[in-house]
DNA sequence: AAGATCACG
DNA sequence: ACGTACGTGATCTTG
């Protein structure tokens, strides 16, 4: 797992101008304190070994504190001269070092570290917070732990949430109501008279929280006691306020690249070290230089390195676990004959093939309880598939804790292009490496991870994708209820229909034949009843819909023809499809595919229930299978209106686009409206029609001939209707060159979220391939954006589902539907309404529509 | 296994 | 001048 060491630079800063002698160089100038200060950073650098650093620091002026409580740090004596001037100094050391200074006006170095590690600890990443000071235990949580300067400069002592119980008996939580209690002598926060740490400590034991002890006042033993917290309550609220870290900091920001640790970064600021005549600190670093040079491993030789051996006793097994529980991460790989983990250095093989198990040493069910015993532990996961997983997980009832990264999922960011994630393939390209173990695995994570971050990937992967797979898994394990009896009603009276328009084709053509066959059919179109053929297809004459409705002003009959194909489409895809797929619950399991679409979309398959007809009123019926889980509950259904173009609207940044979103304008009639320059209200359904198509044109690269086709105009029409959007949205069609341009230079596309997509079709020789690499270099941003900015949708709304009886079922790119009880149902549809418009702030609003139904059907 | 067709966003 | 809309999955036929 990825490491964060945070220092509150005034804190250390403090705490080493006190502890070191006086220094100077020999122009006088001060160094004690910097001198202390960067050999307390480099101490924790040392034994950290983090990925990322920063440094935190107050900035002049007031705080939010002070104007909570003007007293604030009242009675602090102001700084020594000495130390002002050496603050100077050590912020330039650590800009020329390329170590991060994060700050906020108006904020303390606390609130910027608490909102630092908040935002890592929700992007997976552990941060050490190195601090003298003892309020920033409130923000020790499983990813973040607290280095506390003792006595001196290299004494420090580790508190995690254990810890901190074992010292102080309080969560980190209760830091803050044992601050409220007993003040802060050193920021002239009050608290409550004659409340110290022995006070504060035996009633928060009792009482929890301060507003519990406030609330219980009259209960306290001891007179003056009991009298002080009712008469200081507020004072103690008032303190509460003062000492509670702001974990949510506008402005502060962690951006893996500029926060990044390197110890080669410090070449830069050894110059200024050695100014200020701190040879010792120089050295110290420098030795690092070397180290850094002989540490890089080679892939090919780490295999030398490692110890591989094979388990065949359960205590082998649990003294492994135990080993690994401590490490830095574990590697997992489960191929049918075996398992194998690989921890730092070490690689154990389990047998789990039965034929090779000695049952008396090792029997499966030792393995599983050592499994549980792994997955259930906090050392960070790494595995290939992770929603498999969960399934194998769930089938021998343990749970899965801190899955870190997914092997499979990081390829798919890296290339979203492939078709195949297979291991073995992966192995295979990456390595022609013919091992299927979690030593393999293991190289594929440090490969693909260095790719991750040298793409910008990290926020994507481990915000996005890697938190996205639970959600999936918990859509596909609660499944769709279905209603058999509507898929009876269905079946009979479609099946009735497509008998009858069989016979009818039989009966006018003379002869009986496969409608189902394409080639059969155009026989009978096209020979014997003389029919003109409009379309080829690669092996023959097209029959498609469109060419049979253009047929139809020849003959009849290919009515007939037009809706036996709908019929029998409906029957077999969404009733002789389904069917099968109905478990005994009457549930129907989706999968969902997170490695398919090139563009970031999910895809679902066995059976697809992003295509369940809706465009026709035939095919809207089928929908009535959809149902909620029982008669008491309903379907919650949230769609956004217009995400491509609101994605667009914001992207390409034009203004016009911008203001009619703002204004809440229907845009494909605000689009006619100022193509032809007639006022709004003038436009007709045919003008809107046609702007409609432009407007879905454009975000799939645009291309006259492609509108022609689609709306039935010339192509020299299509042509001006173009022309005239482009003069309309002058900062729409801008952008679309750029995106070309921007594509053709970088070889990828990308999301609003960084979301890469390579295109190599835009080298191609081929012309088409090229025009074909154009549109996708227009199409994918928004596509992806739309996505990214869904994805993260289901992940806060199945989160916060999460407990309040609702679940989410089902996504359709721009659609979420939840299942829950009907006296839940208005509350929930605020709610997915609310978190759905505010996931991301675009420069244009977005706007969701909620339905609530008995079935999808009714939820239109 | 590939092509044609058609269901969805 | 070139031939086209972007992204999916299921079913059916045919080679």
């Amino acid at each position: 797992m990825q490491e964060l060491l945070a220092i509150d630079g005034f804190s250390l800063l403090h705490r080493a101008y006190y502890a070191m002698p006086f220094l100077s160089n020999k122009e006088g100038i001060p160094t004690g304190a910097i001198s202390g200060f960067m050999n307390m950073l480099i101490n924790a650098v040392e034994r950290t070994q983090p990925d990322f650093l920063a440094v935190a620091m107050d900035m002049k002026g007031p705080t939010f504190r002070h104007e909570m409580y003007a007293d604030y740090k009242g009675n602090r004596p102001p700084m020594p001269d000495e130390l002002r001037q050496q603050v100077g100094l050590l912020r330039d050391i650590l800009e020329n070092s390329g170590i991060k200074i994060v700050e906020s006006q108006g904020y303390e170095a606390d609130d910027v570290i608490g909102t630092l590690s908040r935002i890592c600890s929700d992007l997976n990443i552990n941060t050490i917070i190195l601090t003298g000071d003892r309020d920033s235990f409130q923000l020790i949580n499983e990813h973040t732990t607290v280095w506390m300067t003792r006595k001196g400069i290299s004494d420090i002592e580790v508190f995690d949430e254990e810890h901190l119980l074992q010292e102080y008996g309080l969560k980190p939580e209760q830091i803050i109501d044992l601050k409220g209690l007993m003040g802060d002598q050193s920021d002239n926060i009050p608290g409550i008279p004659m409340v110290g740490m022995k006070t504060a400590q035996k009633l928060l034991a009792e009482y929890h929280t301060l507003k519990n002890v406030l609330a219980n006042a009259e209960n306290i033993s001891g007179k003056k006691l009991k009298s002080n917290v009712i008469e200081f309550a507020d004072q103690a609220l008032l303190s509460y306020d003062l000492a509670r870290i702001d974990t949510s900091v506008d402005g502060v920001v962690f951006t893996p690249d500029s926060f990044s640790f390197h110890w080669n970064n410090f070449q830069s600021g050894l110059n200024d070290l050695k100014k200020l005549e701190l040879t010792g600190i120089q050295n110290r670093i420098e030795r690092h230089f070397d180290m850094k040079q002989e540490e890089e491993p080679d892939a090919s030789d780490m295999s030398n390195d490692i110890q591989e051996r094979t388990i065949s006793h359960i205590d082998d097994l649990m003294q492994f676990i135990d080993e690994t529980l401590l490490k830095e991460e574990i590697c997992i790989y489960k191929t049918p004959d075996e398992i194998t983990l690989f921890s730092d250095g070490s690689l154990v093989r389990i047998p789990i093939a039965r034929s090779m198990i000695d049952s008396d040493a090792l029997t499966i069910t030792d393995i599983y309880k050592a499994l549980k015993k792994l997955f259930e532990s906090n050392v960070p996961k790494v595995l290939y598939d992770v929603k498999s997983w969960f399934y194998t997980a769930d089938s021998f009832g343990f749970s899965i804790h801190h899955c870190s990264f997914d092997v499979m999922i990081a390829a798919y960011i890296i290339n979203a292009n492939a078709n195949n994630y297979s291991f073995k393939h992966l192995a295979d390209t990456e390595f022609n490496n013919p091992r299927e173990d979690a030593f393999v695995l293991k190289q594929l994570k440090e490969r693909f991870e260095k790719q991750i971050i040298e793409s910008h990937n990290v926020e994507l992967f481990q915000n996005i994708e890697m938190p996205l797979i639970r959600v999936l898994y918990d859509m596909e394990r609660n499944g769709f209820r279905t209603d058999k009896s509507i898929i009876k009603k269905l079946d009979e009276m479609i099946s009735a229909d497509i008998s009858e328009s069989e016979q009818a084709i039989y009966e006018a053509c003379g002869e009986t034949f496969n409608i189902n066959s394409p080639k059969q059919l155009s026989h009978i179109l096209f020979e014997k009843m003389g029919l003109t053929p409009l379309k080829k297809t690669k092996s023959g004459y097209s029959t498609d819909a469109e060419t049979l409705e253009q047929l139809s002003y020849q003959s009849d009959f290919v009515n007939d023809i037009l809706s036996y194909r709908q019929l029998s489409k409906l029957k077999g895809t969404y009733i002789d499809g389904l069917l099968p797929l109905i478990d005994g619950q009457g549930r129907i399991h989706s999968t969902f595919n997170q490695t398919i679409a090139s563009t970031g979309r999910i895809s679902s398959s066995d059976p697809n229930l992003q295509n369940i007809p809706v465009r026709t009123a035939l095919g809207r019926e089928f929908r009535k299978i959809f149902v909620s889980d029982s008669e008491s509950d309903v379907l919650v259904d949230a769609d956004y209106s217009q995400i491509e173009l609101r994605v667009l609207a914001h992207l390409s940044d034009d203004k016009t686009m911008q203001d009619a979103f703002r204004n809440g304008y229907d845009i494909h009639k605000d689009t006619a409206s100022k193509m032809w320059h007639v006022p709004f209200e003038n436009v007709t359904g045919e003008m809107r029609s046609a702007a409609k198509a432009i407007n879905f044109g454009i975000v799939y690269g645009i291309s006259d001939f492609g509108l022609s086709r689609n709306i039935g105009i010339s192509v020299n029409e299509a042509h001006d209707f173009i022309a005239r959007y482009k003069q309309t949205y002058k900062g729409v069609s801008e952008y679309m060159d750029h995106l070309v341009e921007t594509a053709k230079k970088s070889g990828y596309a990308e999301t609003l979220f960084g979301r890469r997509r390579m295109i190599p079709e835009l080298t191609s020789s081929n012309f088409n391939t090229r025009s074909f690499g154009a549109r996708i270099a227009m199409n994918m941003p928004i596509q992806g954006t739309a996505a990214d900015i869904i994805k993260l949708a289901m992940i806060r709304v199945h989160n916060i589902l999460d407990g309040i009886n609702a679940k989410l079922l089902l996504q359709v790119h721009d659609e979420l539907i939840v299942n829950t009880k009907e006296e839940y149902g208005e509350r929930i549809r605020n709610l997915m309404k609310k978190e759905m418009e505010t996931i991301v702030k675009l420069h244009v609003p977005l706007i969701v529509d909620v339905k609530i139904g008995r079935s999808w059907y009714e939820t239109k």
